[in-house]
DNA sequence: CGTTAGTTTGATGGTCCTCAAGCACTGTGG
DNA sequence: CCACAGTGCTTGAGGACCATCAAACTAACG
């Protein structure tokens, strides 16, 4: 049980469902094909049909689009905890990329073995449809980011959000976090450019708001800037478990 | 059985995984409670828990996210066959308001419910998950269309995938189809303004792309619409059931 | 026939893009 | 030990795209 216990997986979903033994040990047996991959490597091809999903237990990696004209929009960042490519096992092929950003550690997941557990143990399928719910909270929060607001309260949202996210798996704290992330990254995951994300986050940090340097987001005056993001943790929030 | 065939929710579902008489009796369940909503009615309201789901048969909807500036992002319209309110059900409460376009008519779904078929019936579940897969693409190709689309681009490429949602569950052909949409919604959906909407509306119709007029929708030229908004519809498609 | 919701058009300006060039840091090979 | 390249960051100048403000117009409806 120790193995399902230390992964965020278990811990996030036992966040919606208190889990049974039983539930514990096919969760278990989901995290049993342990690979490597090294940053940059490809998990996942637009077009392709998949074979496999992932659980990440260790680094980043982030799902992207492609546009003919060479742009590219990334649709949201994976870290620890997340699952990757669940979209492409259910529908008919991948309509995206995915990508590691550091090294990695999955587990991957055959889509046999998901159906499997489904339909071994109801409560995870309902567990797992809840943590893909969460994501798409996520997305669409990356919407009205893109859509609503300015380039300005766009990053600064977008930086909280991640540090609430990775605060839960232990990965930040209140302070800010370790953040591999380039400009470029940011840009192309927030609809600016380069150059535009640059300059908002100059004025973020003359402003004594957070600071994005060298590998790492700090939160200047965490207060302050959530009041001017306009954060609100709702649509990320888990205090409960749902089902008993 | 007639009560599923006839449903748009179980057209959408059966292409994707073949359903027994049994998991279709238990859908047909999930069908029973009848209701209507006049246009304009909120049928959720965000911040607030949320007690039931609805599988919508008749009429559109919207969803869509408001900030404290007043503005507003409409997430996705809901279309016949569409289920309203499932990422309410599962996360603690709403983080999105859901209204009703149009006069509408719904299937009530109380979790309790939905749970319950989930445990009966575990390949129902992973329908389910299918189809709340297909509406994140949905919601992650609209994210495209703000993130990195020009804004004629934008407007056409969301015109041709309403057309082809709506052709699935019968209420579109290839010329167009009727449309309840202000431009005002069109705006909000695409992080528009309302103005700059109606001028794209013109430069497409006048050239000879896409007539948006009077509750309808008129498609001048699909094939030059399809190159020019560079659709595809990859993230849509369902050519056969994945699961047998 | 007044009211209201929605559409259309014009004028002005701001946000953010593009192009361009210089800088800082890191690792590599001569 | 020092070019040198590669990657990412920084700053400037000019301009495109789209927002905002304003006002007239149309259609539907009581």
């Amino acid at each position: 049980m120790t193995t399902v216990d230390a992964s965020p997986l278990g811990r996030k979903l036992r966040a919606f469902v208190a889990l049974s033994d039983v539930e514990f040990a096919v969760l278990s047996r989901l995290h049993q094909r342990r690979r490597s991959f090294a940053a940059g490597h490809a998990l996942l091809h637009q077009g392709h049909s998949q074979r496999s999903a992932y659980i990440l237990a260790s680094g980043w990696a982030c799902s992207y689009k492609t546009l003919p004209t060479g742009t590219r929009q990334i649709v949201d960042f994976q870290i620890p905890g997340d699952i990757l490519g669940l979209r492409s096992v259910l529908l008919q092929a991948s309509d995206h990329f995915i990508e590691a950003l550091t090294d990695i550690e999955v587990s991957e997941v055959l889509p046999s073995e998901l159906f499997e557990a489904f339909r071994e143990t109801p409560r995870l399928a309902a567990a797992v449809l809840w943590a893909a719910s969460r994501d798409e909270a996520v997305v669409v929060e990356h919407m009205i980011d893109i859509g609503r607001r300015s380039a300005e309260e766009r990053v600064a949202h977008f930086l909280l959000e991640m540090g609430f996210r990775l605060s839960l798996v232990g990965l930040a704290d209140k302070t800010g976090y370790p953040c591999p992330l380039s400009q470029f990254h940011l840009a192309d995951a927030l609809g600016l450019s380069a150059v535009h994300v640059n300059r908002v986050l100059r004025k973020l940090r003359e402003d004594g708001l957070v600071t994005f340097r060298r590998g790492n987001v700090h939160f200047d005056d965490p207060g302050g800037l959530i009041a001017f993001a306009d954060f609100d943790t709702a649509y990320l929030d888990q205090e409960r478990p749902l089902l008993q």
